[in-house]
DNA sequence: TATGAATGAGGTTTCATTCAT
DNA sequence: TATGAATGAAACCTCATTCAT
């Protein structure tokens, strides 16, 4: 990638995920850039397509490091706790991205179509993990098209909710109590 | 309350969840509410306190609902089924408002502190219900400060998702296939 | 005078000379007097008006005054000493309200006639009172038209700027050195 | 200075001292300017802003001015006239803009730390006038703290006195008049 | 006589986008 | 390829004034 494009999306990034994508303003992320505001359209048609590049790429990151855990040689249940692992650290890594993406992802009615595409694709591969486990009859057989939702809100909502609270936040502890709700569920 | 907040208040909802928070304008808001764009100000001092109000509206709205689960003469699990049905029922009802709460509340990242309590007010609710549960050695004990959360996020995501894929949203199923999920978990 | 316009005046006096004409907002002033916002539209009809009304009972009140110096049985020159000490403890006590009247004497070009009158009005005591040292021989011939304002500059100025810079403000320095100044001139 | 710059400072010269600071519109400097309204905020960050260059743009041609008079090489008392030459002149040529700006010294409560400083500076050059002829023992020792902005208020109101009456204004008249009394004082 | 809810014109400011260079 | 001066539409908000009670 032109390496002038990294730097917009750096740049782009950190502005939006501290403001949010309106409040957000071209001349700051040209700024931060250090290239001219002009420049930024030279790249981008217009803020909208920046900030999609900018999702887009956040989410490849994702996914490959889903993919990762996919090709293991290991039982559905492990890498299911693996998969969670990933989930969280990539919450905990690209934590304001990942709280701006969703907010966008809730916020706008605006159907971003590409965008859709790609969490459409990373919910295909949680959705082929899943699909692994019950043909190895280590899962119960549940509706995909729930359980896989569910599974991307449940992680997000409570790692993001540990960071907001902030004191001692344990990641190893949040892993484990995910996996162990989602494996168990709830009843004694 | 006063009638016109009410009318102003429903204006906005319709507005705000239709175009989100930064791209609804007062001058809409009014037109909608069939009043002059100085009387929004004359009820709310900003644009800002007007979602502010709205906010909190909906989340009592839903607060109440819950109060009322939690005060049923049966048992946990059927108390959580309950709850189960009135959330869904209520991200069903309130599609469109909840959707602009939940992206806000991940778009700001200034903090709204009166959601803030608002929000924590519920999920002591929750807490109360899962700590209800284990006492009653219906549930495991888990750790509430990841549970509640988790449980959060999962039916609203499913629950938005569902809406949004929209052929065929079956809610009883959904309802069913949530309970399921939580109570049970994945393994077999 | 009504009571109640005492009031207002005296609020409105309190808010313009801390703000300013245009800053000061009716709604200010009603709550400061304690009436509702329509009673000021009751006895003034407009904010125009309220100032001009506060306007002239100011001047009037430094009208009032100088009038008791006229009519001393003392020379000219002493009537001039005691005239500057009254225009110096009038500035001293009413200090933002003057600055304020001089503000919107500067400031706007709508000519405000009854407040022109009014001061034409103050400055023909003043004309009075040189004349009168003229024909006693103690004063020289100037030209009034251009002594009188000099005059009510000359002390407004330099009572004002004394207070800006706050740091020990000696008025009786003050008075002495100007009637020094006024009577004598600068040269040796 | 940039060519757009002077214009859009022009322009705002013409509408504010017309108007006043609060009446004048951006819209109307706009205008005048030839520019779009964003402009004037891509050269000045706010109304405020460009009032406060404005005000510093004139007070720096009153100073430029009274400094080349400090430099002549005649009597202090000569000086003195050519000083209140320079500045019943300045006062004439820029009438309206002096107003402006005497207006909102008055009128403005919250200090406007870069005018008082530019305010402070012009003071200091009276002063060093005044210090100059009493070494030269040609005036009286007088206070300078009081004495400088009386004879700042002094000119400036009769002059202004006399631009607001019209008829007939003779110019040479009120410099020699106000040097007499300036000099010479009132007593006979 | 007194109120205060309601108005709407009009003001300042922001900012994505364009375009000549 | 890169710039940044210039734009103008559109947003939020203020507040003097009105009027039914």
């Amino acid at each position: 990638m032109n390496p002038k494009i990294r730097v917009i999306l750096k740049a782009a990034a950190k502005v939006m995920a501290q403001k949010g994508f309106e409040k957000a303003t071209m001349d700051e992320i040209a700024k931060i850039s250090k290239v001219a505001k002009g420049t930024l359209y030279y790249y981008f048609k217009s803020k909208e397509e920046l900030f999609l590049k900018l999702t887009l790429s956040i989410l490849e990151e994702l996914e490959e490091r889903t993919k990762k855990v996919l090709e293991l040689k290991v039982s559905a249940v492990e890498k299911l706790r693996a998969l969670i692992k990933v989930q969280v650290e990539f919450f905990l890594e690209f934590h304001e991205e990942v709280v701006l993406i969703l907010g966008d992802f809730f916020g706008s009615t605006l159907p971003r179509e590409s965008f859709r595409v790609k969490i459409n694709d990373y919910y295909r591969l949680l959705n082929q993990l899943i699909e692994e486990g019950i043909k190895a009859n280590e899962f119960r057989k549940v509706n995909l098209e729930i359980f896989v939702p569910a599974f991307f809100g449940m992680t997000s909502f409570a790692t993001i909710r540990g960071i907001l609270r902030e004191k001692g936040f344990l990641k190893d502890q949040l892993i484990e109590n995910l996996t162990e709700i989602i494996l168990n569920g709830l009843k004694k």
